[in-house]
DNA sequence: CAGTGAGCGAGCTTCCGCTTGACTT
């Protein structure tokens, strides 16, 4: 409103500045208060330009040329960019430096220098936000590698290729709206295959002995570790008590007493994927969720009156640390823990496949301590930065010390062990409140000596049976994906949750597991396209695309050597594969109310429903009904919720009914009460059975037995 | 820790990788 003078003197005062494009708002800020009032700097917020999202936009005639676009959305931020470079007496492209970032600086020259020729521009990189890499990296421009470019296109036509050629085959021949991908029909692939292995594991008895020896008034439990020299395999009850038998009446002595110290080292500081995966081990939070809440720790919280960026860049591969942090770091343990300070700085080593465009995930502060924060954190925000603060603080500490105290006791041709250990040296671990609460407690040593007679009180023996081998969840998945290099840290969170978006996958007490449409479309990929939905495909593309940016191999002609036999095989197989469509639509026991016809379910926008198969005469749909109302004895079905599409559990006769669940009822009745039984899971029980009734106290473990 | 609440039955979808707000079609 007010109307002064200051525009047009600051409109001059601008044509003498430095514009610095970066990627992310929040570095453009921490940025420009290190460069000074001589630099203005923007951020494009990734890419501006690119494919069109509604045609394929490759002319596979013309040596590949990308059609490339202004992104729908960003045409107000690039013209302001070029207005601003216009302005401008230099223009430093300082995108991220990595393949990516190396195609918004060229794309950005592109669209700059078409709008005007006069303004030099020139490429900037540095991998950590200090101000001395910022004011090194000021003072060394250069210009952009057009062969990086050249891998970055190679990479993005590719992917086009391959997502916009199989995606349409599987809407053909399976359902529309369907998706395939490089990336996400590999990680499909594993979790399907990971899930046949679990159905064809059939589990193996075997037992194992513990036996209670008295020595005074004390008593130890100890386990039978070996049997005439080799180590125990008992089969049946019987081998257990064959063994017994022998033993039981003989003279038991402490052959051995032993001590092991044991060193352990801190972990290095995060990288995206260790991030993720410890966040849902230790804090149960999904990948999507880590992402969320970093996020919002990397763009600052309210603390009084000034606005703080608590961490790092969150989306990294490294786990360099700036010298800067690491100077920062050593102050702060030798004031608060000086015999913890290590001599030198503890090195770690950043991985092969590893870009290396940012340092690893870590507290901009470490003063900040987590105590120091939490007022000013939500409780989840609290949690993800202790964890971070603590995993970086640690990383640079001295080691801690274990020592295990064991003890062998001789029962005939057997050998019970007995172990305790305990923390010696807390090391590191002097600053881990989350992480350690577990290894840290420990257990006692067992007071015995060589040649102490003892007498065995008891035996234990006990059944089990081998476990097959896990589900993927959220952590592992994300672990595997990045051992093949499949992947970046921008996006191990979407690939999860494309696959849910399209019911491929559904996520069940926080295990990925294939659903039958997702076992159709990883059968037909695997079939047909064995070589291209395969991790080995990505690992050797990444190595030619090295050679493109080695300028050792053309990147059309890498693309062509992939391209002819693949659209062969796109062609035939739409020409000769036999459409699935309705194979996925299961007939059910339930009858139509309207008709009488049986039901079918069926998949569609909106998840999974029942159908009359009597359509199009009938039209009769509904959801499925998962339990009995225990309230009404309506129908419990699955909802969603409004805002972030959570699923919960409620009565078809609402509103009239409200009976309300967040757990998802399973198809069982509790043999206790007869309210239905749903699936949970806690840290105390893992994953279980449990009763809905809150009257009724049944429960029961899920490992205990598999009913039929 | 509490609170959570359509309609789906067809045409226009989809890739991977950067990055954050969100012009109203």
């Amino acid at each position: 409103m007010k109307k002064e003078k200051k525009p047009k003197k600051e409109k001059k005062y601008l044509e003498k500045k430095t514009l610095v494009i970066v990627e992310s708002p929040a570095k453009a800020k921490t940025i420009e208060k290190y460069l000074g009032p001589s630099y203005i700097v923007k951020a494009s917020m990734g890419h501006l330009i690119d494919l069109p999202k509604s045609r394929l936009a490759i002319d596979v005639e013309k040596n590949f040329e990308p059609e490339y676009i202004t992104v729908r959305g960003r045409a107000k931020l690039l013209k302001e960019l070029q207005g601003d470079a216009k302005k401008a007496e230099t223009v430093l492209l300082a995108s991220d430096n990595d393949r990516e970032g190396e195609a918004i600086a060229w794309h950005l020259r592109n669209a700059i220098t078409a709008k005007t020729d006069k303004v030099p521009i020139q490429r900037i990189s540095f991998n950590e936000i200090t101000p001395q890499a910022i004011k090194d990296a000021v003072a060394h421009p250069a210009a952009i590698d057009e062969f990086k470019v050249n891998a970055q296109k190679a990479r993005r036509v590719l992917d086009r290729l391959v997502g916009y050629n199989l995606s349409p085959l599987l809407w053909k021949k399976v359902k529309n709206g369907l998706s395939a991908g490089r990336v996400q029909s590999v990680a499909l692939r594993l979790i399907c295959e990971r899930e046949k292995e679990v159905e064809s594991f059939i589990p193996e008895e075997y037992w194992t002995l513990e036996a209670d020896f008295k020595v005074g008034k004390s008593s130890y439990t100890a386990q039978l570790v070996s049997w005439k020299d080799a180590k125990p395999e008992l089969k049946s009850e019987a081998e257990v008590n064959a063994i017994i038998d022998i033993i039981k009446n003989g003279e038991c002595v402490v052959s051995d007493v032993r001590e092991t110290d044991k060193s352990v080292k801190p972990k290095p500081p995060f990288t995206t994927s260790q991030l993720q995966q410890t966040a849902a081990n230790r804090l149960g939070f999904t990948s999507k969720k880590t992402m969320q809440i970093a996020q919002q720790l990397y763009e600052g919280v309210n603390m009084g009156s000034s606005r703080i960026g608590l961490i790092t860049y969150m989306r990294t591969d490294s786990v360099r640390i700036s010298q800067t942090a690491l100077d920062e770091v050593r102050e702060w343990i030798g004031k608060n823990f000086p015999k913890e300070l290590p001599e030198k700085i503890v090195e770690y080593a950043v991985g092969k496949k590893a870009q290396d465009a940012h340092e690893a995930i870590r507290p901009t502060y470490v003063s900040y301590a987590p105590d120091d924060v939490k007022e000013h954190l939500t409780r989840d925000q609290l949690r993800l930065y202790s964890i971070i603060w603590e995993r970086f603080v640690s990383s640079q500490m001295n080691n801690a010390k274990t020592r295990t105290v064991s003890a062998d006791i001789k029962a005939g041709d057997g050998i019970f062990r007995i172990a305790g250990t305990k923390i010696i040296e807390k090391g590191f671990y002097q600053v881990m409140k989350v992480l350690s609460s577990r290894d840290e407690k420990g257990s006692s040593y067992p007071a015995l000596k060589k040649g102490d007679k003892v007498k065995v009180d008891d035996f234990r023996p006990e059944q089990h049976f081998t476990q097959g081998p896990a589900r993927f969840t959220d952590a592992s998945i994300v672990k595997t994906l990045e051992e093949k290099g499949i992947g970046r840290p921008s996006t191990y969170a979407p690939i999860i949750s494309v696959l849910l978006d399209r019911y491929y996958v559904v996520r069940s007490n926080k295990q990925l597991v294939p659903t039958v449409l997702g076992r159709l479309i990883n059968d037909m990929l695997v079939d047909n396209f064995p070589n291209v939905v395969d991790a080995g495909f990505t690992a050797s593309m990444e190595t030619k695309l090295d050679e493109v940016e080695e300028n050792t191999i053309n990147w059309p002609d890498m693309i062509r050597d992939f391209w002819d036999p693949f659209i062969d095989r796109v062609d035939e197989v739409g020409k000769n594969l036999e459409s699935q469509k309705g194979s996925l639509d299961e007939p059910t026991d339930k009858v139509c109310e309207k008709c009488g016809k049986p039901m079918m379910k069926k998949l569609g926008r909106f998840g999974y429903f029942l159908a009359c198969s009597g359509f199009p005469e009938c039209r009769n749909t509904k959801s499925i009904p998962l339990a009995k109302c225990p309230k009404c004895g309506g129908d419990v079905v699955a909802r969603k919720t409004k805002g972030r599409g959570k699923e919960f559990y409620g009565c078809t006769n609402y509103p009239d009914c409200d009976f309300i669940s967040h757990f998802k009822p399973l198809n069982q009745v509790c043999p206790k009460c007869g309210q239905f039984m749903v699936e949970k899971y806690d840290k105390k029980n893992g994953n279980h059975k449990a009763c809905i009734n809150p009257e009724c106290d049944y429960l029961h473990s899920s490992e205990e037995e598999e009913e039929k």
